[in-house]
DNA sequence: TCCGTTAATACAACCGGTTGCAGCAGGCTG
DNA sequence: CAGCCTGCTGCAACCGGTTGTATTAACGGA
C-alpha cells in the first residue's frame, strides 16, 4: 500500500541503505546519486515512516504532554506554546488529558511511554514517588510540582497568594478565607502555605477549605462555607471556581465586591470577561509551555546530565474589579 | 535498556513467539504457560511496545484530532469528549494545533499519517480537494466541512444564524451586520448564506464584512466597521470575535446592548461569564467530538465502506444579555 | 607500475514485535 | 493399533527503516 524505501530503492537503482542515508545523512552519498533516489522518491511520493525509523534509533521526534483539563481555560495558552515552541525545534506535541483522575494519569503515560522521547507533566495529581519513579524509563518535566531530581518549571504563585493576602487586608478585610484545590495539587499546598504565612503577618484571619473541585461547580459549592465563616475576602485556587463562588453567592443575594471580594488565579480569559472582572493572580503560562519544552529537550539531549534544573516564574497579582473594602468600611 | 518480549521469552523458558501470543492471542496458548508468561513479564516489569506492534499489525490505536487554535474556547470541549470517548474505545488521541495555517495542517497530517490511524479534523483551513487528496492515504473525519466522500460531521449552524436574525428583526433591528470569519471557514460560509436568507425574509438590510480574524482582537478591529455601517445589530463569527466587539465598541462609547445587539457563536465559557452575557448560538460541541471520534472508528473498521456519513447536530440560540431592543424604539 | 587511501555503495544484521506454517504430543475413533 | 484430528508451541520471515562492516572503484604518490 504504502511506498516504502524499498521501493524507492528500485526504482532508483540502488540499495535500500543508500536511500536510506539520502534522507539521513546525505553527505555520503554522491550528488548525482542522491539526486537519482530523490527523483525517485518524489515520484512515488515517498515519505520516511517515522515510526519505523523510531524503533531502529530510539527518537521519535515526539513529545507528551499531560494536563489535568483541557477544558480548564488555564491550560490551553500552556499547550499552544509548548506546541508551537516544540514545532520550531523539530518535534511534535501528544497532548493528552487526565480528566483529573491519577490512575488515567499513569496509564497515559505508560501508553506514550514507547512513543514519545520525553514528557512534561503539568500540575500532576500523581504523588512525587510515583512519578520519580516512573522517570527512571522517560525523561520528564513537571509543571507546578517539584520532584527530587527532575527538572521543573515552577510558577511563583507563593509570592502571588502573599500579594493577594497583603491587597484584602490593605484593603481593610479582617476575615479571609482560602479555597483550595484539589487534593494532590502542589499549587494549591504553596498556595495555602504562604497565604496563611502573610496573614500572619498582616493580622488577619485565614481559613482555609478544601479540596474542591477545580472548576465552576466547586466554587459554587465553597460559596456556603465562605458564608458560613463570615469571611468577606476569598482566594480561590483558580478563576473558574472564583467566577463559580461569586455566582453561588449571587444567589445568596450576596454582591461581590461590595459585600464580599474574591480572588481568582490564572488569569484567564473567563477571568477577564467575568462580570465582574476578576482580580486575579496571572501564571506566565505561555513562559511555562515554551520553558517546559526547552527543558525537556535538555533533559533528552544529555540523558546522563539528568540535570534537575528548576525554573521559577514571576506571578503577578492583576487587580481588577471583584475586589473592594469590606462593607464596615464603606 | 528497555524489556523486550526476548527478555520475558528467555525468563519464562519459551519462545518469542508464545509471549505474543500471550499477549495478543491468550486463548491460543495453555493457561499455565500462560501464567508462567504473564509471571516472568511481570517479573521483569514488561510492556508491549506499542511503536513495534504497529509496525507489523499498522494499527497504532492511536487517532489523530487537528484544531485550528486549541487557545479558542470552542475547541477544548470538543477535544475532551472526543478524547475521553476514544478513551473508552481503547484509543489514545494526538491533539496538534494548527495556528489557523492551512500548511501547517497539512504537515500536521503528513507527520500523523504513520503514527495514527484516523484523523478528525475540526474546522479545517485546508481546501476540499487538498483534503479528498489526502484521505486517499489515511481515514479522516472532518467536523464542521462537507467534503465530498467524507464522514462529517456538522453542526447546523444556518439554522442558528437564521434564528439569530429572526431574533434581532423581532427585537426591532433593521441593519445587521454579520461578521465573518477567517479565509476557508465553512461555518462561516453556511452561516453568511443562511443569515442573508433570513434577513431577506424578514425584510431587514444585512451587511457582511470579512474575512476577521476569529479572536477579541479580530471583533474589536471590526467594531468600527459596525459603526460605519449604522448597524443595530450585529452576529459575529464568534464569541471570542462578539466579546471583542463590545470592547471596541465600548471603547468608542456605544453601549451593549443599549445601542448595539451583539450575538455571538459557540456558547463557550467566556461568552456565558462575559459582561454582558452573551446572547449566543450553542454548538454542541461534546457531541461533536464523540460523533466523529465514532464515524472515525468506524471508518477505521470497514475501510472499503468508505461511508460518508454526515451527522448533523442541532444548533439553539441562548437569549441572555447582549440583545435587546434597537434605541430608536425605547 | 604498484600500493595505500579514500569515497561511494552494497550487504546483512538488527530494532521489537506479529503471524502463517510446520512439528509434535496426546486423545479419540474405528 | 493405526490414523486422524486437535491443541499447543517453535521456527522463521516479515513490517520499514538504520548502521557497522565489507567491497569495489578511483585516485594520488613513490
Amino acid at each position: 500500500m504504502a511506498v516504502t524505501i524499498r521501493d524507492v530503492a528500485r526504482a532508483a537503482g540502488v540499495h535500500v541503505s543508500t536511500v536510506s542515508r539520502t534522507f539521513s545523512a546525505p553527505n555520503l552519498v554522491k550528488v548525482d546519486t542522491r539526486e537519482r533516489v530523490l527523483a525517485a522518491a518524489a515520484e512515488l511520493g515517498y515519505r520516511p515512516n517515522q515510526a519505523a525509523r523510531a524503533l531502529t534509533t530510539g527518537v521519535t521526534h515526539n513529545l507528551g504532554l499531560i494536563v489535568a483539563d483541557i477544558a480548564n481555560p488555564f491550560f490551553p495558552p500552556l499547550i499552544k506554546s509548548a506546541q508551537s515552541y516544540a514545532r520550531v525545534r523539530g518535534y511534535q506535541v501528544f497532548v493528552a488529558d487526565t480528566d483529573e483522575d491519577p490512575r488515567a494519569e499513569e496509564e497515559l503515560i505508560a501508553i506514550l511511554a514507547k512513543q514519545v522521547d520525553g514528557v512534561v507533566l503539568v500540575s500532576p495529581r500523581l504523588s512525587n514517588t510515583a512519578i520519580a519513579q516512573l522517570s527512571a524509563d522517560l525523561p520528564f518535566v513537571v509543571v507546578n510540582r517539584s520532584v527530587k531530581g527532575l527538572p521543573a518549571v515552577l510558577m511563583d504563585v507563593s509570592s502571588g497568594a502573599a500579594a493577594a493576602v497583603e491587597h484584602l487586608a490593605g484593603l481593610g478585610h479582617r476575615r479571609l478565607m482560602l479555597l483550595g484545590g484539589p487534593r494532590g495539587s502542589w499549587t494549591s499546598e504553596q498556595m495555602c502555605r504562604s497565604a496563611a504565612a502573610a496573614a500572619e503577618r498582616a493580622g488577619v484571619a485565614l481559613e482555609i477549605t478544601g479540596p474542591n473541585a477545580p472548576t465552576e461547580r466547586g466554587g459554587q459549592q465553597a460559596a456556603a462555607a465562605v458564608l458560613g465563616a463570615g469571611a468577606t475576602g476569598v482566594i480561590a485556587y483558580n478563576d473558574l471556581m472564583a467566577i463559580g463562588t461569586i455566582e453561588g453567592l449571587a444567589g445568596s443575594g450576596v454582591e461581590v465586591p461590595r459585600e464580599v471580594s474574591v480572588v481568582g488565579v490564572d488569569d484567564t480569559i473567563a477571568g477577564r470577561v467575568n462580570r465582574p472582572k476578576l482580580t486575579s493572580i496571572a501564571m506566565p503560562t505561555q513562559e511555562a509551555g515554551r520553558s517546559a519544552v526547552d527543558l525537556l529537550l535538555h533533559a533528552i539531549d544529555l540523558p546522563a546530565g539528568r540535570s534537575a534544573a528548576k525554573t521559577t516564574l514571576e506571578t503577578s497579582l492583576v487587580i481588577r474589579e471583584s475586589t473592594a473594602p469590606p462593607p464596615d468600611l464603606k
